[in-house]
Formats: C-alpha cells, sequence, structure tokens
DNA sequence: GATGAATGAGTCTTCATTCAT
DNA sequence: GATGAATGAAGACTCATTCAT
C-alpha cells in the first residue's frame, strides 16, 4: 500500500495555506481576540480537529501567519528596491520605504490586525515581534544612508521610532479612499522626513 | 433621623473611586477585554454585585474612566500653559504638549490600554472617542500657533497626525527608566518639531 | 418622649399599602416573576431595607395583594348581587356572576397576574388558593341555585370548573377594547350557561 | 476513511432527542422560567457546552419541544380520526376532540407547562403559538361540522373558545388518578357540548 | 489524517435579601 | 423605623481544546 507520501505532504500544506488564509481573513475582518477557533476551521470548511492537527493552538496560527507577513515584507523590500534608482537621498529614501509598507499593509490587512491585537494579548507581542523587526530593518539601512555618523544603537532606535510613526499613520492610510490614499501617504512621509532631517 | 445622607454619599464616591482604581490598574496590566468585572471585583475587595451598584456594565466602567482621564488632561495642559511662558516658537510649544501628555501618560496607564482596546473591540472606539478628541484639541492650538494659515480641516487633520505619533511612541517613554525618559521623550519632541517645520 | 404610637401605625399601614399599590402595577405589568423587589421599592420611592421591614419575603407581598383581591372580590360579589333582583334563572344568574368578576378583573391586573404566575411559579399556588377559592364560592352558590339536588361535592366541582373557564377566557375579554368586550363576555356567559344547562 | 457520517448523525439526533426529553421533564416539574440550562445539562448528563452544541440558547429548545409537540398532536388527531366512525354529531365529535387532547397532553407533560409558561415569558409566546394554532385547527373542523353556518371568523372564535376551555381543564383530568380520569374528562365535554348546543 | 461532538471552566450580569449607619 | 450599599450564589452562554470514531 503506497502511503503516497509527498502527496499527503502537498494535502497537508494545501491545508495549512488555507487555514492561514482564512485566519488573515477573519483576524483582519474582527480581529485576533473576536476570532474563534471554531470559526477558522468552519470559514476553512475543515474541522475543528483538523485545525489542530496543523496548529497546536490558536497562537501557532498567529505565528505561521507572521512568518508568512515577513516573508512577504521581504519580497515588498525587494522589489521596491530593485525598481528604484539608487540614488541615497532622504525624500527619495522614505519614499520607497513607505511605498513599500503602504503596499504590504495593504495586502496583509492581517498583519494590523495582529499588531493591534500584540496592543492588547500580551501572548501576542513575542508573536508579532519578528514582524516588526523585519519593518524596522529596511528602515535602519534607510537611517544609516541618511545619517551615516549615528552609532548602531541610534540606528537602531531611530529606525524603530521611524517604524512607530508608520505604523501609527497605516490604518488611516489603507483605510482612506483611493482617492485620498496618496495625500494620506504624503502625510506620512513627511513626518519621517521632517524627523530624518532633523540634525540631532 | 440616623440617615447619615451626606456621609452615604462620601463613602459611595469613594467606592467609585477604589473600582475605578481597581479596573485603571488591570486594565493597564492586562488590557481592557482580559479583565474581567468580577477580578476588578477581586481586586477591589468587594462583590460583583457590588461592583454592579455603581455601573451597569463593564463598558460604563471604561467609560467613567476615560471621563476621568479626559479631566485629569484639561488639568495637566492647564498646569502646563500656566506654568511656561508665553513664546510661540514650535520647540517651545512642543515641549509644553509633550511634556504635557508624557505627565498625562504616565500618571494615567490605563488611558493607553483603553485607546489600545479600542483598536480592538469595536464597543470601546466610541468610549475614547473623547479622549482622543481631548489630546488633539491642544495639539490643535499648538498647530494653529505655528502654522497660522492652515484651513481648519488641515489644523485638524495635522494635529491628528501628532496625536497618533505621540500615542505611538509614548509607550515606550513611560515604560523607560527614569533616567532615559528624557531621552525619549526628546526623540518625540524630533519627530513632531520636525513634522511641523516641515514646509507643505 | 411620646412615641407617637398610633401615628406611626397610620403611617405603616399607609406604607403597606403603599408597597402593595406599586407592587400591584408592577406585577400586572410584567408579571410576578419579572417584578424584583428592588423595582417596587424603587417604584414605591422607598428604600428596599424599608420595604422587607414589613414583607419578610417577595412572597409575602403577593400574599397580602391576594388578600386585598379577596376582600375586594367579596366587594364586588356583595354589590351585584345587592343590586340584582332575587329570580334564580340560569342566564340571570350567570350574567350576575360574571359581571362581577370582568368588573373585578378589569379593576385588579394584578390579580390575574398573579394567577397567572402560580401557573409557573409553584411557590404562588399556595399563596393564590384563596383568592381562587373565593371566587367559587359565589359560584357554588349560583350553581346549587340552578341545581338543588346535586351533592355538595358535585357543586364544588361544577363551581370549580366554572371558575377555571372564566379565568381562561377572561383575558381575551379584559383586553378586548371597550366597544368588544360585551361581546367577549358573552360568549363566556354561553359557554357557563351551556354547561350549567345540560342535564347530568 | 472512517468518518462514520451516519452513525454521527445518529448520535446527534439521539442527544437532541435526550435533551428534548430531559427539558420536557423539567419544565413539567419546574416550569420553563426556572429551569436552567445547566439543570438540563446536568439532568442529562452532558456539559452545559454540549447542549449549546444543539440549540443555540434556551428558547430554541422550547421551539424543538414545540415542534414535536405539534407533530404529536397531529398525529394524536390523526389516529383518533381514523380509528373513530365518520358521524358528525356533536357528542361524538366532541369525544374524539376531547380523547385526542387528553390522551396528548397526558403523554406531553412539557406542553402544559411551555403554554403556561407563555402567559408569563414574552418570549415563550411566539414559541408556543403554532401549538395552540395546531390545537385549534382540529377544533375549527369541528365548530365547522356542527354549525356550518357559522362564518370563518365565528368559527375560528369558537374553536378558540374551546380550545381555551380545554386547556383550563385540562391539568385536573391529566392530574386526576387514572379512576377519576375519565369523570374529569367527563365534565370538559360536558362543557364543551353545552357551549357547542347553545343557539346563538 | 480527518471528523465534529464533547468538554467545563470561565464570562458578564442579576436579584432576593441583609446590615451597618 | 429608614436607608441604600453590599452581598454572593446563580443564570445563560462561550470557546480553546480534546478524543472517540
Amino acid at each position: 500500500m503506497a502511503d503516497g507520501g509527498p502527496r499527503r505532504q502537498v494535502r497537508g500544506i494545501r491545508r495549512i495555506e488555507l487555514i492561514l488564509d482564512t485566519a488573515e481573513a477573519l483576524f483582519a475582518e474582527v480581529g485576533y481576540d473576536a476570532t474563534t477557533t471554531n470559526a477558522i476551521a468552519a470559514a476553512a470548511a475543515i474541522s475543528p480537529g483538523s485545525l489542530y492537527q496543523f496548529f497546536p493552538n490558536k497562537l501557532a496560527i498567529a505565528e505561521a501567519l507572521t512568518a508568512r507577513y515577513v516573508a512577504g515584507l521581504d519580497d515588498v523590500y525587494g522589489r521596491i528596491l530593485a525598481a528604484s534608482p539608487g540614488g541615497a537621498q532622504v525624500p527619495a529614501l522614505i519614499d520607497q520605504l513607505v511605498e513599500a509598507l503602504v503596499t504590504f499593509n495593504a495586502a496583509s490587512p492581517g498583519a494590523r490586525a495582529l499588531m493591534a491585537g500584540a496592543e492588547v494579548s500580551p501572548d501576542l507581542v513575542t508573536v508579532v515581534a519578528p514582524l516588526h523587526a523585519a519593518m524596522c530593518d529596511r528602515a535602519e539601512d534607510i537611517v544609516g544612508a541618511t545619517a551615516p555618523t549615528l552609532t548602531a544603537g541610534q540606528r537602531k532606535r531611530t529606525a524603530d521610532v521611524c517604524i512607530h510613526v508608520v505604523r501609527a499613520l497605516m490604518p488611516a492610510i489603507v483605510a482612506a479612499p483611493p482617492a485620498e490614499r496618496a495625500d494620506a501617504a504624503t502625510e506620512l512621509k513627511r513626518v519621517l522626513v521632517g524627523y530624518l532631517s532633523t540634525p540631532r
């Protein structure tokens, strides 16, 4: 009796993706806390027991989702960088950063839900930390490029401030009607450019 | 006639304050959602029923707390303004604003918990709206002072951005060890000054 | 120090009446079960503690109210009988009975509420038994007048049947708009006359 | 593929029946309001959560029970009619009706509890309406057979009166010791026959 | 692996009754 | 007697997780 090993795995992977997609949609819609594991299972048209075959608990779903977001973010960063000229002027760099993050956030509504949830469920903060870190990574490069004299610590901190600002203003940006989205994003850029241009 | 009228009321008021203090502490510690009404009662050393003699439901506690925060915020604003010289330079004004808000947030750990909770519990958004509005009020004055040519709409929006930024960076500030708090606050000021100084 | 004994008592009696009036209104409006003792106290503008000074518990209020209803019913019976000619024909007697009971029920909405509650709260059945008995009393006389050959047991049983029928159809009668009330009452009379006219 | 599909369903159906049987017993014993969902679960030897897997709330149990009663009533009606000769004389028809309803009520102690509960819990009235309607249906046929000249409205009203009378006298009938039950039923029949025989 | 019924501790809230003032 | 805050045992319902099939 052939056990169809690889086929099995393929199906398992598909199921994992299905669960994550479904969870993402629900997290985005009603938030992490308000999303029940049974609701995820039901929306994915699988049984609760099956869900727990792939994820040991609810938090693990958030974890896996976060991993996916981190990968997606790297992707977006990569594409944006590849597409943009190499100039190292503050405004241009900020443009890239914000564009990338807006694109990412618009495409990943669950990411914001998770990060908002972390503000409220202590469990989640560990989970979303890697995502925040990933957001900071690129920002650190930019900070380094625009202020080469900073120590590593200062650079890290400055990047962290930038990302916090980005996260704070992002909801308004992605929630804005398309016509106004650019304006909202411009406001965010203004904050960042102002910040990074201010001499220490 | 031993009705002890005023004494009764005094005790009632004390109990309300006790409940609010306790709730505030728990909200700050584990968040609004994770705080159970029974836990509040237990922590306040009263019975669950007693709690409901003063507040019709859990949300009402958040409401009362918010009212207290709004009052406290007005107080802080008032004191800061009274104590500071009248100059209308951006950095000085920002100093006042940030100082006031840091003082307020440090003294009101529940305020952030409630605002974060609003990101997650639809019920809370109506409740905390007045607090956000109160924070914006003063910021709007400052924005008006530093950029007199803005329309009312622009002023409002700019103030809103400022407050979002403040809220985003505040946790790190109040969580910082006292020695580093000033540094962290300075970073926030830098963001705001940069933003408000950037020509449109 | 004169203790004003009788005055005290008068006030006490007034308070009891006040409580009963208030309870009656609430029972009629939302039913016995749904009426809380605190609601009675509040509606009577007294304190819960005061209420319990006059009634040891909620059931005792229903008991006192029932006693009042029994007295009221005797009154109504008495007045109706006094006002009607002495003929002993079935229809005329039934007319009297029904008229009396409709008058009583319309004037005592709490009585029906209590009897309905007895169908549901075992505690209440003992309480309302005297009222049911009082209703039966007069019916027994009528049954005796129309069928003199019945044994005491048969008479009692027949009267009980009549009263059950009356109670069953009464809500529809008193709830009917005034214009249709007579029609509804006629239907009840028809049932009773038919029943009492049927030879055994 | 060991999904045991049909077996699952069978067990589910059994459990639903178990819950309904248990609820029926408790409703009959202490009434709808006084029956707690936890008590139903405990009496059925299942967990509270399990109960809620089959019924979204307490009222839904009453609904399902009512549906069962309506079905049972149709059954009883059907059997009684099939077994009885076709004569259309009032007494014979009433015999059938009463026999059917006594049988039904004796077998369905919860039905009366639910109908009595409706007198007191607004939620229940919608729920039990179909049962009352089902009881009236057959009565309407009988009324139509015995008094063909009635308008539809009059027929409906007369049937309604009959059913109210039946409901009022039924508790005494089913509570009577077997030896006396027939007598008690006879009394009910006498009321109905008398009513329907009285010329308008 | 898949299923989905089962679990039970825990959530918010209520209310008859008590008791210090 | 009067007050009204205080009580605490329930009540209806939820949900992350488990387990027999």
